[in-house]
RNA sequence: GCCGGGAUGGCGGAAUGGCAGACGCUACGGACUUAAAAUCCGUUGGAAAGUAAUUUCCGUGAGGGUUCGAAUCCCUCUCCCGGCACCA
């Protein structure tokens, strides 16, 4: 008798081995007859490692590719490295280590942890975005995009930390405050390379429709892209120019409710209608409202502020004369960056009123309104009503208003119907080292030049000191060599562009390159991409809902514009992995597992403990993939246990050397289908319950054939590949690797009860259960469920007045009361 | 403030209109053992009654509703988590 017991110290390490050496998990590529992409968000390689919270998602999307490799297809899922960013860069300022260095050791190590997951990543078709050969590509991209008039220069207010003296990146700026310093973020105008996004906005909320994505990523998506509908309407300067001023509003049905209108701060006709006399009041005030930080302007103090400039306007729909205001709760990048300001119907522009009592006129009317004790609005009310005070439109609904307004100042010419977002343009430069350099020249001569794409890759420099310059330009701009070049036109002196790309660059379009990651001659063979994108499954953290997902899509979707993918949504389905959770003892709370909350989980010394594929089962057993859950290392024995009995029990059946009995038989259809139908619905929890049922109360006369203790094993391979590899060559004996077996199927006939057990209530309360035939027919159930005793004894002699029989399910008795 | 998601035993969770608490952990009791580890068996939501098998009542954040029947559907509220936040 076979008496070995299950010992993964022993097997884990030499099956990644064999499998390395036999190529199991290399994807030929040119085999597409039935591909699958699978994708992992690839990670930042950084310098702490991996934490049980990353593996969970890992583990996930193994389980995910392995049964599709089991099923039959040729499974693509790949890793790579999204390795320029700012810790590095951050490091090699405190430490003084090259960033190269630093990512290299941290891609070593974190490598390591991966392939420990046992994960079947084709290892050959690693990529890594800080290799030349691969930004070469990056920057392509964006010279194709220049090219396009997507990608232009424009001056943008950035975040500006005055004590480190460098340009921060949006994530960089932690409430308001420098991520590293803790000074209070500014504002500094400077050129910035931008990407033109907004032009795609529309296609980029519409095609959302098209994607298996959670319903909570699309929603968020929506509403950073925000549009809005309403109008553009223009309000001539009264002061006998023929300035006109365009406001933005999806409220045109409440125009005759206009009683002001007010500008940005920022806003280019300020000055020019500013009368003389409040020049110097309004100066002091722009210049006041354009130097606060963002803290200050939208987070403190929601007290309004603002100026009279002096000047009045004309309201286009009743020639009221209105005074023009300037106040920075109005935003300069939104609309029009300027508003007309109705106070009875817009909570903010009442606020604004009442604090410089400027007129309220009530033009919308409606019960709702909250009013003081005289009639007049206690509040702004912002829904719809009946149109009052409107000259001849009053009585109309606000709907019909609106159409009805929209028409008229189309006929007019003094508005029309408008559409806007909230999405801006994308701030692609970063006065950075740890990046992409943009590939573009300047040159006395010619201006703006792209470097020539054969000239790609402009490969960033060695700099001796990645200390910003102060300036607010990059470290590069402190290299002399980089920076002096020829100009790619007339080969006469240039310079360098010295900002980079932001972090997002080189993820915006990294799934096109896994297939043929070491291709020279282009980013990607379109041929190939065809064939095996977009992504089927993508899987990843929420917390890149918005940012990663929507630049990935906006390239993709350039990309298919100028015809080099036959495709324009990089990601068909995406499954978003909870977060794992701990008790954190310096905030007091549960959060999301990280360094700076101290508190990690380190899978390393569980994997020695107990091995990977203990890990892996408890990573996927501790809740519902897509839920958040709360690590508690205590669980993770009852994984190894099953593992253990599993182990034994496979053992100990291919021992008996006989057949399946019926019974058996029963109990392994219903486990494939249960294992199955939860693997399909991503719920694998519920799927590893599956067997530690299955295996908890195993019948006196249990006996399997080698033939189905097979299928008990592929079975468990996705969730736990070493110990099912294992099994499968050394007990089973089988000559080739279990991930070329097939998925099992199970026998519909062979799961369906003859009996089956069926409760019986009274009154809505369970009174007993009743094993009856699945064919029998409602009155033979009531005859014997009213034979229970439990149930006789609680009917009395009250009257039935009601008989239930949900066919399968339930049989109830109501009662008269 | 607005938009999502959530709240079920000591703990992680299962059940998405039909037997609440599957499965696992913890704890307790027992078997095996010189002993320990490992393993195996039993109990483990609360309350009450009974020598006992067992029986009864209560119970899914709070309150209301729909239904023969609600953890599940609807309304109101509380708390927690996430996103957005002067977007006209």
């Amino acid at each position: 008798m076979n008496k070995r017991k299950y010992d993964p110290a022993s097997i884990e390490e030499k099956w990644r081995r064999i499998w390395e050496e036999k190529k199991i998990n290399y994807t030929d590529i040119t085999d597409h007859s039935k591909k699958y992409y699978c994708l992992d968000m690839f990670p930042y390689p950084s310098g702490s490692g991996l934490h049980v919270g990353h593996w969970r998602g890992y583990v996930l999307s193994d389980v995910w590719a392995r049964y599709k490799k089991l099923q039959g297809y040729n499974v693509l899922h790949p890793m790579g490295w999204d390795s320029f960013g700012l810790p590095a860069e951050n490091d090699a300022i405190k430490k003084g280590i090259h960033p190269k260095i630093s990512t290299k050791n941290n891609i070593e190590n974190i490598k390591r942890q991966l392939k420990e997951i046992g994960a079947m990543y084709d290892w050959t078709k690693e990529i890594n975005t800080s290799d030349p050969e691969y930004y070469r590509w990056t920057q392509w991209i964006f010279l194709q995009m220049f090219h396009k008039g997507l990608a232009y220069r424009a001056e943008m207010p950035i975040n500006w930390c005055p004590n480190c003296k460098t340009g921060l990146a949006n994530e960089e700026v932690i409430n308001g405050c420098c991520e590293r310093c803790g000074t209070t973020v500014t504002k500094k105008r400077m050129m910035q390379w931008m990407l033109r996004i907004t032009q795609y906005a529309e296609r980029l909320l519409s095609d959302l429709d098209r994607l298996d994505w959670p319903e909570k990523v699309k929603v968020m998506q929506r509403n950073w892209i925000g549009k809005s509908e309403g109008a553009s309407v223009l309000f001539k300067v009264d002061n006998g120019s023929d300035i006109e001023l365009e406001v933005f509003t999806t409220r045109p049905d409440t125009l005759f409710g206009a009683t002001y209108v007010v500008l940005a701060p920022e806003h280019p006709l300020v000055f020019k209608i500013t009368t003389p006399d409040r020049l110097s009041q309004v100066r002091e005030y722009v210049e006041k409202a354009i130097n606060k930080s963002d803290l200050e302007r939208t987070q403190l103090s929601r007290e309004k502020t603002g100026v009279f400039t002096g000047a009045y306007s004309i309201n286009p729909v009743n020639g009221k004369r209105i005074p023009i205001w300037v106040a920075d709760y109005v935003l300069v990048h939104y609309g029009s960056g300027a508003i007309m300001s109705v106070p009875a119907h817009d909570m903010r522009d009442f606020e604004f009123a009442r604090k410089f009592s400027l007129p309220v006129i009530e033009v919308i009317y409606s019960e709702d309104a909250k009013r003081n004790k005289d009639g007049s609005l206690l509040d702004a009310y912002e829904g719809k009503g009946v149109l009052l005070n409107s000259g001849h439109l009053t009585g109309m609904d606000s709907d019909e208003a609106k159409a009805a307004i929209v028409r008229w100042l189309e006929k007019s010419g003094k508005g029309c119907f408008k559409v806007t977002y909230k999405l801006r343009d994308w701030v692609f430069s970063r006065q950075r080292y740890w990046g992409e350099p943009i590939p573009i020249v300047y040159c006395d001569n010619c201006g703006t030049v792209p470097v020539d794409e054969k000239d790609l890759p402009v490969v960033l420099p060695d700099v001796e000191s990645y200390r910003p310059t102060g300036t607010g330009k990059s470290p590069l701009a402190g290299i002399p060599d980089f920076v002096n070049t020829i100009c790619p036109k007339c080969k006469g002196p240039a310079t360098r562009e010295t900002d980079t790309m932001p972090q997002w660059a080189g993820s915006s379009w990294y799934f096109l390159r896994y297939p043929n990651p070491n291709l020279k001659t282009a980013a990607f063979d379109r041929d190939v991409v065809d064939k095996w994108l977009p992504v089927d499954c993508y899987i990843g953290g929420v917390e890149h809902a918005i940012l990663h997902l929507l630049y990935a899509r906006f390239f993709t979707k350039f990309l298919y514009d100028i015809g080099v993918i036959g495709f324009d949504e990089p990601f068909m389905r995406l499954f978003n992995q909870g977060m794992v959770t701990k008790f954190s003892e310096k905030t007091g709370k549960l959060e999301k597992m990280s360094k700076s909350k101290g508190n990690v989980v380190n899978p390393d010394p569980l994997v020695k403990k107990y091995g990977t594929d203990t890990v892996r089962l408890y990573e996927l057993f501790i809740g519902p993939p897509e839920v958040d859950s709360e690590w508690n290392d205590s669980g993770i024995e009852g994984c190894f246990r099953f593992l253990k009995k599993a182990w034994d029990f496979v053992v100990k059946e291919v021992d008996k050397n006989s057949q399946t009995n019926d019974i058996s038989r029963k109990r392994l259809h219903l486990l494939i289908k249960r294992v199955t139908e939860r693997i399909e619905e991503f719920k694998f929890n519920t799927a590893i319950s599956a067997f530690m049922e299955f295996l908890k109360d195993l019948p006196d006369d249990t006996c399997y054939s080698k033939e189905d203790i097979e299928k008990f094993v592929i079975l468990i391979a996705p969730f736990a590949p070493h110990f099912a590899e294992e099994l499968w060559c050394e007990i089973l004996k089988n000559e080739e690797t279990i991930f070329r077996a097939k998925w099992p199927g199970f026998d519909k006939s062979l799961i369906v009860e003859e009996t089956m057990t069926i409760p019986v209530q009274v009154d809505g309360k369970l009174r007993g259960t009743l094993s009856v035939s699945k064919n029998i027919d409602a009155e033979s159930i009531f005859e014997a469920a009213l034979n229970l005793e439990a149930v006789t004894k609680i009917i009395g002699n009250k009257r039935i007045v009601k008989k239930i029989y949900i066919p399968g399910k339930i049989v109830n008795f109501v009662l008269e009361k």
